[in-house]
DNA sequence: ATTGATGCAAAAGATTTGCAAACTG
DNA sequence: CAGTTTGCAAATCTTTTGCATCAAT
């Protein structure tokens, strides 16, 4: 397969995933504007974790009329609907990823370079669900952040 | 036992609590004043989680002569120290939490009514390890949250 | 005395909000 | 058209910083 014929297959997959959310929201009464379908596809097109800012200004590259706060505004809305799932960076900042098509992963954060490190671990979320249960308490989410320092900075030291 | 010998004993572990910190300080090199001791005493004081501006407000109560910069200050000096551990609330804030003569315990942080359960289990903490070094990954600390609705909140629904 | 610590108020960074105008269903 | 959503800028909220002054060693 030829890098280009690559590339054009995952962007189908996302076309796919925006409608996907597309139909969600409708379904939800919400509008689905101009601005909103541009953000999704971002979000949804952006494979790494990007900040608000950030994301903002990858949607005024493409197209200069969507605002700061709907930015915000938006990326709650898909938080909320499941879309994407914001993580505290532990400096007081705040990193999303999309969700969609992305099984769910726990992070390690590179208290040196920065970098995050998806992993994922089954028997992990079957004890925090037992401990939860436990405690009469009912998970809607959870965050497990391992902070530290990852191979390269410690190879580096 | 009567109440108040309890709290006078409580009071005595938390002034040698405050003379630890206050002797670990000082081997750092820093100068052990008023407001610092004042803060110190307060935080270990606290046995909930407490937030900056509470915290200041607490100090306050005991004497005015301390300042939001200083609380702030402090605070990050402490948690250097290891002292006070803070944790992002999920919504923007920080809580703070003594950690002294208290073992390590994760968290789960109700979405209704913001109340924070504590809790504790040593395999999880084992797997969390064995992840980390399957992937070369030193951990210095983590944080696990569990977000969701607490027992208290689920009844009321 | 020296040098680090404090208080103040201003600055900074991130996010939210009020409101009139623009747009979707 | 009615009711949402947007853009803008101002407002919030939390934390940090510059700097003159104060205080611990």
């Amino acid at each position: 397969m030829t890098r280009t014929a690559r590339n054009a297959n995952r962007d189908d997959t996302r076309d796919l995933e925006v409608v996907a959310v597309e139909s969600a929201m409708r379904r939800l009464g919400v509008r689905w504007t101009r601005q909103r379908r541009l953000i999704t596809e971002v979000a949804l097109g952006n494979h790494d974790h990007f900040g608000a800012e950030e994301l903002l200004v990858l949607c005024q590259r493409r197209d200069p009329r969507v605002s700061r706060a709907t930015v915000y505004r938006t990326l709650a809305m898909l938080e909320q609907a499941g879309v994407v799932e914001g993580l505290d960076t532990g400096d007081g900042g705040r990193k999303f990823e999309h969700v969609v098509g992305h099984e769910h992963h726990d992070h390690m954060v590179c208290r040196r370079c920065g970098a995050i490190l998806e992993f994922r671990d089954d028997e992990l979320e079957r004890r925090q669900e037992a401990a939860a249960a436990a405690r009469g308490f009912l998970i809607q989410s959870h965050s497990l952040k391992l902070f530290g320092l990852c191979r390269a900075c410690r190879e580096r030291e």
